[in-house]
DNA sequence: GTTGTATTTAGCTTATTAGCTAAATAGAAT
DNA sequence: ATTCTATTTAGCTAATAAGCTAAATACAAC
């Protein structure tokens, strides 16, 4: 459950034009998704994504990637698991099903001429 | 139809402390909503919502919300609407619809294995 | 244990942002 | 015209953020 500070830091993430690329870049199929955790033991799927090939697609050095992906990763936008020495990044669906729910039911709300409500947190 | 630098723009609002309260406050229902465009002619509602009213909300100065107030209308997340000296303030419902839109579509995607969609301007 | 690959941390510079007060503008009311 | 109310603009300071390079860490592979 995402309180307002949680909300807070998704839309700061989001609200810089290179976070929102790499989150773009990373919910928009670039890659499959990395690791399947209904088969641990197979080999990591070739397109899965990884710090380095996310930093390639991006003019900008990699420790500058680094600290975007981990600011992503604060705000539960994605999630990254080590294996091996590489670390694997997916989207976060559960946050983002909770960000579309607080939309959604801005909008119906406002649909049925009811009081507006976004965050009732706090 | 909102671009990706609108996008960008729409979350950087959205991810300060006190813009992200600025518009809880004017979208869940603070406030009625201000100028009733079909009846110009009526009174405007003792509870509709001005600069000065919102910024009693606050511990800022005037400038400030007032700043923040314009930023938000930059972002299309609030109309700004002049009458006689008042500026009255109303939620953005349009805006509001076309985000909720990306995120029902990003979550409806996934939901349906297929490529997950965010944004797909430029 | 040395080398190579992947990633993060530290420390720095520059740009941006958020707050303030004081002054300016706009319009209403006297 | 002067005054009052509402709001914005200007100009400042301090804090935060985004980029960089260099160094550190983690682990694999040889």
């Amino acid at each position: 459950m995402l309180d307002m500070d949680d909300k807070i830091k998704i839309f700061k993430a989001l609200g810089n034009e290179t976070r929102f690329k790499i989150f773009k870049n990373i919910f928009t199929g670039g890659y499959a998704c990395s690791i399947d955790d209904t088969k641990p033991n197979d080999d990591i799927i070739a397109q899965a994504t990884c710090v380095t090939s996310i930093a390639s697609e991006f003019d900008f050095a990699l420790p500058t990637i680094s600290r975007h992906l981990k600011e992503l990763r604060d705000a539960k936008i994605i999630i990254m698991k080590k294996n091996k020495n590489k670390i694997y990044i997916e989207p976060n669906i559960e946050t983002m099903k909770e960000i579309a729910e607080c939309f959604g039911t801005l909008i119906g709300n406002f649909d049925q001429g009811v009081v507006y409500q976004f965050d009732n947190t706090k």
